[in-house]
RNA sequence: GCGCAGGUGGCGGAAUUGGCAGACGCGCUGGAUUCAGGUUCCAGUGGGGUAACUCCUGUGCGGGUUCAAGUCCCGCCCUGCGCACCA
């Protein structure tokens, strides 16, 4: 070693605190809180809306702020926003960064009934602790648009957009087949059903036809499905939710009972296919077990049967039914007459048709459906080939583009797609079909049975008895369902009564229903009832990317001029749990008010980001069953808040699947160690040719890769630099720059720390972000691999421009390439500039 | 079953249009510093072989295209996630 590589020269004529670099520790946790506290008395994240500058609006998913208090998994998306926000900001752009609570939900309730602690009380404290430990993480928030979809405040414009879709007719009531548990007093999720009984308790399920509130998001199936193209959003994603949306384009056609006559509704029933063109070759149909023509069609005699078979099907959950299973049915004894052949076909009722899709009834060709070949080998019906191209007799044929129609009559020789064409047409002229598009989303179910969520802004005319009576005494009365009245809008919020008693109950109407003084009310003397169901937690977070738009607005949810200003969000980052339901529901809802000239664009987010779960160490998803769950707390305490984002961000691309490995902090911990020790080294202003390259192309890389969120691979490039570094006893004053400026990002605190010890005295929050020297990035001489047959044998360093002759000439010197060539003859020699020189010899 | 993503050292992961596979980090090995070290620093580290250089081999498996394949094509296997009788 060299004496001017000798860390210990630096000593001798350093100043004081110019210690050597395994005497200086870098304090994290003073120096976090230091600048944690700078940050919040400067207002340095407070947002701005400057004129001549681009926007950014950067978005998290906002957290349900649990008991639990934050899982390392959190901190992974926050903190790949938060790299993106402060690097925008750097960049001179109006950076919109905000973050609130998504609050209302079901675990506040479930402790409230098992505590009595009012679900308030509970999310007040599970904020303040979301909040502590997100300020601890350095995120570059602007806190002062914090909101909380509890909020009244909040609540009130939640109910507003309710009242919006209700009176466009996209709000309505139905009766909907729902699963009851009387013994928990509450409708259950599919999810929440196992065997017929509740996951919780084992108590029974039946399914039931309750009134719900529900939400015609069917209308707008075609454009949600349409307007997904073009924008950036994972391809898996954006084909969860195609098929999610389940387009798919058919025909409708009457099937006539044989000995019926007309169209009539008990004529007959009408089918969906997307084959129409094997209409000759529907042999039977199928009814779902709900389907109303199922009892009048079944015969006498077969009617113990079926009666049986429609009981058990209808006792079975819909998820149940919906698991692949052995192909179940009975048949009517009634017949229905094909529309193409005229000749009669057997009525079955079975339950791989679904009331749910379609017209709930079927035209079976089973040599072209599989389900339909399964349900036909099994009962022995007949299969009747009418597309020729596969063996019929041993499997469906179910293709629906290639093949040649026969025992089809006049379609004889046609291919399937002109047969579609032709026989749709037909069935439109009989009257008894027509081409339909069919969607597999249903209507949304809008109510829950529960106390925590946004009440529903309807109320119902009450009939008493006894026209004295008093409803809330418990005086008879019926509730005029049918009849609903929206709240106005100056009667907003509809705030939730004060309960004492959480518990749901027997009565379907939820808990809602026993704050009677809350629930019946009178008005011009009438008296009147409240909705008592609420709103689904999805509801809040449909529009709250609005609501941080203004969130200090009390006329409106927010101003037309801020959300011209900051809309669309440009990059949106959170799990791909909500690939379905939470982004389908918020586009809907902003196509309603796109719609209503509410907002300026039809889709709300451009950029979608979901950032990969964090695994515990053990490879299995982090679970306290497991034990595998680590705190951000112990991480930050430990190691610091640098430390935790900047691991975060090193352990691989932020969209992967990956697991936790506590060791790998070292690494990065290392990192911060040893940048901080170069800020402690003399600083010198000259800087060699070697180090000032490396500079420019450190900061070509990390913009780069900043860019296209690549963050583990721009750490990488920033630990080269340091490594770099570390070898000179002075640093140059441009590299610890640079070096500060492109680490700020990953690191904020440690940031600030060396922009404060090369002398600055405020933030680098909006310090212009460094740029860099095209020329500088690009080497002279470049050192090149030589391959002889395809092989590596070497390498050689030539200049950067050098022509073939040149390349040929030095590569030959090369001394393993010269012993592979020795005595050969080169049949070809290749050279492509900067990449490869290759020799391909006999 | 269908859709999407992926399979690279002991581990996490790098690798423009095909162009020196394994950047960077962890771990490990050896050395230096230290009273000591679960500190810091230096060197090494895909596997095999060798006294050494040379060498052989290597990106899930089997083929193929090419001067050249982790990357492109064909056929498989495996893992994760999502959907799952949607006519």
């Amino acid at each position: 070693m060299t004496s001017d590589h000798d860390p210990t020269a630096a000593r001798s004529d350093a100043e004081p605190s110019e210690r050597r670099d395994s005497e200086i520790r870098y304090d994290h946790r003073a120096i976090e809180a230091k600048w944690q506290a700078y940050w919040e008395e400067h207002q340095t994240f407070r947002t701005e809306r400057r004129a001549g500058r681009e926007k950014r609006y950067v978005l998290d998913m906002f957290p349900y702020p649990s008991g639990a208090g934050l899982h390392v998994g959190h901190p992974e998306g926050y903190t790949a926003t938060d790299i993106m926000a402060r690097f925008w900001r750097m960049r001179g752009h109006d950076v919109l960064h905000p973050m609130g609570w998504d609050a209302f939900g079901l675990p506040a309730e479930q402790h409230a009934i098992e505590t009595g602690t009012h679900p308030s009380a509970t999310t007040a404290r599970n904020i303040q602790t979301f909040k502590r430990q997100l300020k601890m993480l350095g995120f570059s928030y602007d806190w002062s648009r914090e909101i909380d979809t509890t909020d009244p405040g909040y609540v009130r414009f939640t109910q507003w957009i309710f009242l919006e879709l209700y009176q466009l007719g996209l709000a309505f009531q139905a009766e909907v087949t729902v699963n009851w548990c009387p013994a928990l007093g509450t409708v259950l999720a599919n999810e929440e059903v196992i065997d017929g009984k509740s996951e919780r308790g084992q108590h029974p399920v039946e399914r039931r036809p309750l009134r719900q509130w529900m939400l015609k998001i069917t209308a707008y199936a075609d454009r949600l499905a349409q307007e997904l193209v073009g924008l950036d959003w994972p391809a898996g994603t954006l084909a969860m939710q195609n098929d999610w949306i389940g387009r798919s384009e058919g025909a409708e056609a009457f099937f006539r009972i044989e000995g019926k006559t007309g169209t009539g509704d008990d004529a007959g029933f009408w089918i969906f296919t997307t084959r129409p063109d094997t209409l000759f070759g529907a042999t039977y149909c199928v009814l779902a077990p709900e389907h109303p023509l199922v009892a009048s069609l079944t015969t006498a005699e077969r009617r113990a049967e079926v009666e049986r078979y429609v009981i058990d099907a209808k006792n079975r959950a819909e998820r149940e039914r919906l698991a692949k299973k052995d192909k179940t049915g009975v048949f009517t004894g009634s017949y229905a007459v094909n529309p193409a052949t005229g000749k009669p076909v057997p009525i079955w009722v079975a339950d791989y048709v679904l009331w749910g899709y379609g017209t709930g009834a079927i035209m079976a060709v089973p040599a072209h459906d599989e389900r339909d070949f399964d349900f036909a080998k099994k009962f022995e019906l007949p299969i009747v080939e009418v597309v020729k191209g596969g063996d019929v007799a041993r499997a469906a044929y179910t293709s629906h583009e290639v093949g040649e129609l026969v025992n089809s009559g006049t379609l004889d020789g046609l291919e399937p797609p002109a047969a579609k064409k032709k026989i749709t047409d037909w069935l439109e002229a009989e009257g008894l079909g027509r081409a339909k598009v069919q969607y597999k989303l249903r209507d949304w179910v809008f109510s829950r049975q529960r106390y925590w969520g946004e009440p529903i802004p309807i109320y119902f005319p009450v009939e008493l008895d006894d026209p004295k009576g008093d409803p809330r005494a418990g005086a008879a009365h019926r509730i005029r369902y049918d009849q609903p009245v929206p709240l106005e809008a100056a009667e907003l919020p509809l705030r939730l009564p004060e309960l004492s008693d959480f518990k749901p109950g027997d009565d379907p109407a939820g808990p809602l229903a026993r704050a009677r003084d809350w629930r019946f009310f009178q008005k011009d003397g009438r008296w009147y009832a409240r909705e008592t169901n609420t709103m689904p937690q999805w509801a809040g977070s449909c529009w709250y990317y609005l609501r941080f738009l203004d969130p200090g607005n009390t006329a409106v949810g927010w101003s037309a001029e801020a959300e011209r200003a900051w809309m669309p969000v440009d990059l949106y980052v959170g799990g791909a749990e909500h690939a379905v339901l939470h982004l389908l529901y918020a586009r809907f809802w902003h196509k309603v008010l796109f719609d209503l000239g509410h907002v300026k664009d039809p889709e709300p987010f451009k950029k979608l980001v979901h950032q990969g779960m964090i695994l515990g160490e053990d490879g299995e998803k982090m679970s306290k069953a497991r034990g595998n769950v680590v705190n951000p707390d112990d991480i930050v305490r430990h190691y610091g808040a640098d430390a935790l984002r900047m691991y975060e961000m090193y352990m691989g691309p932020l969209e992967a699947v990956k697991p936790w490995q506590t060791s790998q902090i070292s690494g990065v911990v290392r990192f911060r160690e040893r940048v901080y020790a170069l800020a402690h080294r003399p600083l010198v202003a000259e800087c060699d040719e070697e180090t000032r390259r490396l500079v420019h192309k450190t900061a070509k890389k990390v913009t780069q890769d900043v860019e296209r969120m690549a963050f583990n691979t721009a750490i990488a490039a920033l630990i080269v630099l340091t490594n770099h570094l570390m070898g000179k006893p002075e640093v140059p004053r441009e590299a610890l720059h640079v070096l500060t400026l492109c680490l700020s990002p990953f690191a904020p605190h440690l940031g600030e720390e060396l922009w404060q010890k090369l002398g600055h005295t405020a933030s680098l929050a909006h310090e212009p972000w460094p740029s860099w020297d095209e020329a500088l990035t690009v080497d002279d001489t470049l050192e090149m691999g030589v391959q002889v047959n395809g092989k590596t044998r070497g390498t050689v360093r030539i200049a950067r421009g050098a022509d073939a002759a040149a390349a040929e000439a030095a590569a030959r010197a090369v001394d393993g390439v010269a012993q592979q060539l020795a005595g050969k003859t080169v049949k070809k020699f290749i050279y492509v500039a900067g990449r490869i020189i290759n020799f391909v010899v006999g």
